[in-house]
DNA sequence: GTCTATACAGTGATAGAC
DNA sequence: GTCTATCACTGTATAGAC
């Protein structure tokens, strides 16, 4: 039985960590007792200790983001491209169930800490999602109101799904966004 | 020169290290540092320490909200309230600048231990601003539909401006909502 | 590579002088 | 009421055995 020895592989049980208790909750010992690695094992992974972990982290969710959604935002067919969105998002999301690492790290001090990681995460969903729609046919100005409307609400949707453990709000404001994209104007 | 020995002065001091920090990354030496409060006065004024503070600072937040809110968009002409909301969360966010602490406490396992509080603060906005649109003609399910939109866009503005550093993002998003609202239909 | 042992600063909290 | 001193504990990080 082949346990985790590769840095890549713990990455994404460490993301759960953070993304569960957020990064000045997350503590050395729930990420040992989450990935079953000792201290001396994680420093030897990450010299740079839990902020390097951090980093290592917002990679990872980044790298998902660039390939599953932004890329073909920018380059597919602009429907398709739309159409997978959704459906990626509501999948990484947990239909509402789990909540945006980046969106979380942004609200405290976190977000000095990372700064350019996390706003690169938003600007360039916000940039991409506005290409295709300007692609599929959309005026400029009304294709960035939409994009910023839509990853906006997706993160409020996530907040407001955790706050009052009501995951369907997450469904119903996805649902909501993508009926309002594809009536195109005039 | 009279400085500050009641317990309700010092609660705004703490809800600006709550908001900035997050509920982890809020110290007591951090409460200190801003209040100008040691240990013990701070323990005098709340015995339950740093649990008691969150909640003293949620309980604040929330009769902020009932108060020029909540019961305005119940009670008054809706257009006035839903107009004086506007102006309100504008104010209180300082347009983009401030987060909110409710929000930020719901994203990681803080919400556990405030959940209702948490869930109340959403579920009264979003009741209270449904009532408001029903009462200036706007049909059951459309009420429901942008009074849960608009809750969780102002989250999703407030993430997003923070994570941007682009504060203009919470005016424009705002102009939208108050923009949609105007249109009744038919 | 993975572990245990350890260093040391900082945490929330309490006690008691004034 | 406010302070200082102190508590037990947990935090991140390091060193070194194996």
């Amino acid at each position: 039985m082949r346990t985790l020895y590769e840095r890549a592989d713990v990455v994404p049980l460490i993301a759960e960590v953070f993304r569960e208790f957020g990064f000045e909750g997350t503590s050395l010992s729930r990420i040992t007792e989450k990935t079953g690695l000792g201290k001396g094992s994680l420093y030897h992974f990450f010299p740079g200790g839990k902020d390097e972990m951090a980093r290592a982290v917002l990679a990872h969710v980044d790298g998902w983001f660039e390939r599953e959604i932004y890329a073909p935002l920018r380059d597919g067919p602009p429907d398709d491209a739309v159409a997978q969105m959704w459906r990626g998002v509501d999948d990484y999301f947990r239909s509402g169930r789990r909540v945006c690492l980046v969106g979380a790290f942004a609200l405290d001090e976190t977000r000095d800490r990372f700064a350019a990681d996390i706003a690169s995460y938003f600007t360039r969903w916000i940039a991409s999602l506005r290409d295709a729609l300007m692609r599929a046919g959309w005026p400029a100005d009304q294709a960035i109101d939409h994009a910023e409307e839509v990853v906006l609400g997706i993160q409020g949707a996530l907040v407001l799904a955790r706050a009052t453990a009501d995951e369907a709000v997450f469904g119903r404001a996805l649902a909501r966004f993508r009926q309002r994209l594809q009536q195109l104007p005039g």
